[in-house]
DNA sequence: CTCATAAACTTTACACTGTCAAGTTAAATC
DNA sequence: GATTTAACTTGACAGTGTAAAGTTTATGAG
């Protein structure tokens, strides 16, 4: 039991509660509806109070994006730790893996990631933001190096294997998270489809 | 002079105006801080005057969608029509324009581009929105068809093919177009990358 | 233990938003 | 020329984010 719940003035981990608060917010109304006023009464305090653990709606939201990019890259890696390692081609497997991560990611949780690349309601420039998008950059490009070592490659010889890479994975993400949003089918053959596309992917590095 | 500027009560072509207005009003303040009203008082009317013409905010960001689209789709064909007609590898070399015509058009009019890609402040279902959407997408397939016709291939053989060349050129495009307004560097030789990387792409199908 | 300070939180207020309903004006039609 | 219909204005309302001022509590120095 970690929320203190009692009715004492001051909250004792608001900050806490209230990016739950936020996260359940996103996902009932979106990005574009998420509204500061709803978080709070979600929470159950005043509309003001999380000016002071947030700033303004933009920090709350920058500190929720952080959030959603830490799982994010733990996602990815977890795809790619879960990769048999007798598998023939385990490097560009894993590459892969990360892709699909990537994509499981978006589709299951559209409006974090949504959140993650919207630079509307986000401040990218805020410290920890910028350094957790790059970190899940860097997982990719890793699993990038590996494929290029099997033929004694670096990334310097190759510097554009890994943003090719990165831009397929994140193509397929948002054209897919943004047709569940509309509707659109999102069965298992298609899941059969991306993985396809990231092994030629992949193996045109 | 198609504008009748005169201070009738009836504007007389107030639509017209207004998808003006709200392409200036998206420049200046961007998706996010879009206002009908402001649209309104850009155009000299009150600010229920958009109402009869597009209905709710979402409707007149639909029509400018609408109206971005076309222009994109013209920015992709005309880029597939400049490449020389004794070009060695054609068919290809007018796949990569269109990549190339999808990026340039998504890194000067990044915020058009946005609202196209945005579900949430549009509505994709808008009839005109989903058909030029699409027609956009089968511009690229048509120009993947005739690369696959080289090898007698149709595009029911490599089902892949398309949103392979979609998703990496949109992944392109989004990432630099997010890149561009964090400030992040946009010279020539990232132009020259991207290049190289539909090139592969479209080696690889 | 006490008291000053600082931080968390509430309350109030303000400008702004989108949209609805009811008026006004002018165009179109009969 | 009268009436219908559409375009547009005006006014109102609930909701938004945030700034300022007031209240409560924790903290820390003496």
């Amino acid at each position: 039991m970690k929320t203190k719940s009692s009715k004492s003035y001051h909250h004792g981990n608001l900050r806490e509660a209230l990016l739950e608060a936020a996260e359940l917010e996103l996902i009932e109304k979106g990005v574009e509806k998420f509204s500061l006023r709803g978080v709070a009464k979600r929470a159950g305090v005043s509309h003001a109070a999380p000016a002071p653990h947030f700033g303004d709606v933009t920090g709350l939201l920058s500190a929720l994006a952080s959030v959603s990019f830490k799982r994010f890259a733990h996602a990815m890696q977890s795809s790619s730790d879960a990769v048999d390692d007798n598998h023939r081609e385990k490097a560009r497997a894993k590459l892969v893996a990360i892709g699909m991560g990537y994509i499981k990611y978006a589709s299951e949780h559209s409006d974090m990631f949504d959140l993650q690349f919207s630079s509307e309601r986000t401040d990218p420039s805020k410290a920890l933001l910028e350094k957790l998008s790059s970190n899940s950059y860097e997982i990719l490009e890793a699993h990038v190096q590996a494929v290029l070592k099997l033929d004694d490659r670096k990334l310097e010889d190759e510097p554009d294997a890994a943003p090719m890479m990165w831009a397929t994975t994140h193509g397929l993400a948002s054209l897919f998270a943004r047709r569940k949003r509309n509707g659109g089918p999102q069965g298992q053959e298609l899941q059969e489809a991306f993985e396809r596309i990231l092994w030629r992917t992949a193996n045109a590095i």
